[in-house]
DNA sequence: TGTACATCAGTGAACGCGCGTTCACTGATGTAC
DNA sequence: TGTACATCAGTGAACGCGCGTTCACTGATGTAC
């Protein structure tokens, strides 16, 4: 099921490690200390010589190795078709990989609570990306390069959540994937959103 | 916190709301049977005569009680806007209902399997509302009162994953909602997709 | 170089607690004659 | 109507298990003289 861990990784990044592999594979409900310092290839009294108790070390996981989604990039050189493709291609691959993780924080409302001081404490947080692609469009507004009528607000918010939703859709279906590419996905909502923004 | 439960209704009924409210307020993790039996004012043994397990309860928690979103309605009185506009109000509703509870089974994928089991064979899922727009969409490209080269299943993507993403992307924020009010959301979401449909 | 001691990373085994679950039981209600 | 029995909804108390956590300890490495 997984590779035997490098022991010559220092114990703490292996633990961390471990944690975010196993609350991927099994869960957050069901990933135990026990679970954790045979998958890091250590003792359970080890996790305490380095994190306080179980849930400070899920807090660091998902401060640590969470992936951040870096906001869109104004290239003028490029469309603004182009960069919002690109920019959809990251949010696709963003949220299908934090999307499982960040949501079964809801399972545990004080653990998602102390996750969340802590991407304020950083400036980040679910809300910041939409934040971030809104501003991006108005820069483009401003540039003349959309529509003076357009909502930026709204097209940021329509963009961001196809992303989103297509790393929960179709779990539940036969094959469990998206009917697309996330390639295509990106290009697809990118153009469609473009068309209500000229 | 709670009111006293009404010990008129059937013991059944008691048990599978007491546990859907614990769901919401404590989450998945720590709805405990005791807490769902002194929620439902009966002991924990009285579960056992209702249901095999707790999570037998639980799946038949989100199969009874979670709010289902039925398809957009083709009213051709209204305009496409309209009926868009509508469709979003309701879609924003139904995801800030069931949203904190369905992600949470990310963290227990055992299960979220049960669960998809279940809603499969309802022929529902999460996948459902995206087609049943889409095909709403195709209805109207049909008729004629959307255009020929819209995209209908981005469109359709984009406007179900604005009102999920709406469902937890500001509970981060300090005030914790949502810029906007449902209705005034619902709103300007059509009217920019609408926009991209022309 | 050898010796005595200090530091450090990490452990095996145990702890207590809270969990889901089960068991033998009770008291109220219905039924037969 | 009274009596004997059956059914039913629900319970108090206990059970074993797995969990997160702690404790006293070990063996390897570094340091002083």
């Amino acid at each position: 099921m997984s590779q035997p861990p490098d022991r010559t990784r220092p114990a703490r990044a292996r633990i961390l490690d471990a944690a975010h592999r196993l609350m991927l594979t099994l869960g957050l409900a069901r990933t135990t200390t026990k679970e954790i310092a045979r998958a890091a290839d250590c003792s359970e009294a080890a996790l305490y010589k380095y994190f306080a108790s179980k849930e400070d070390l899920f807090v660091e996981v998902l401060r640590e190795r969470l992936p951040r989604l870096s906001p869109p990039e104004a290239d003028g050189a490029r469309s603004v078709e182009e960069n919002l493709t690109d920019f959809a291609r990251q949010a696709t691959a963003f949220y299908a990989e934090s999307f499982p993780i960040a949501a079964s924080l809801h399972a545990d409302p004080h653990l998602k609570a102390r996750h969340y001081d802590a991407m304020r404490a950083l400036g980040a947080g679910p809300h910041a990306p939409v934040y971030a692609l809104d501003a991006y469009l108005r820069a483009e507004q401003r540039a003349g390069r959309i529509g003076s009528e357009a909502d930026t607000f709204a097209a940021a918010s329509l963009l961001l959540g196809a992303c989103v939703h297509r790393s929960f859709a179709y779990e539940a279906m036969p094959r469990g994937e998206p009917p697309q590419s996330a390639e295509e996905f990106a290009a697809r909502m990118a153009t469609q959103l473009i068309r209500g923004t000229e």
